[in-house]
DNA sequence: CGGGTTTGACCAGCGC
DNA sequence: GCGCTGGTCAAACCCG
């Protein structure tokens, strides 16, 4: 299992705004007996939709019970690549923003030039590496 | 016209 | 068994 996190790490490193407020909030959340690859991260960002690169495709919006922030639920829209990721908003901060990506791409970003190319999307999010969050542990440790 | 978004309905898992 | 909750589907809609 390979962390598709090159990306993340790619644009936060061309961002101008580096973290510098690391915030971290242990998620314990019962997923269900999934085995498969998940990757959890907290931006600050001052829009949900951030462009990581991939081609995602919404396929899905839900009220969280215990959040008032509904979460989203995107696809990967590349063919054959069922990875999933869900954005939510920190419910106690709503400056952050949660994502979990599920799975692992079978492709390479279609963006992945571009954002070597050191064209970062208009808007600025910096990445919060959760080092204590309960982050698939399987595969990223 | 094609692909993405929206949104309510549907379904499955879990706790009581 | 039932109800609640989260996750997915799919049809209608929107936009380039």
């Amino acid at each position: 299992m390979v962390i598709p996190a090159e990306n993340i790490v790619n644009e936060t490193s061309n961002s101008s705004r580096v973290a510098n407020n690391m915030l971290h909030r242990t998620r314990e959340k019962k997923y269900k007996s999934q085995s498969e690859f998940r990757f959890v991260f907290i931006t600050k960002s001052n829009m949900e939709i951030m462009d990581d690169g991939f081609k995602w495709r919404k396929y899905g919006k839900k009220v969280i019970k215990n959040s008032p922030n509904p979460r989203n639920y995107f696809k990967c829209s590349n063919d054959g690549c069922n990875v999933k990721k869900r954005v939510e908003r920190d419910r106690e901060d709503p400056r952050y923003v949660i994502t979990t990506y599920e799975g692992v791409h079978n492709h390479e970003s279609p963006n992945y030039v571009v954002n070597c190319n050191n064209q970062m999307p208009t808007h600025e999010w910096t990445l919060h590496q959760p080092s204590s969050l309960s982050f698939s542990s399987a595969s990223v440790l």
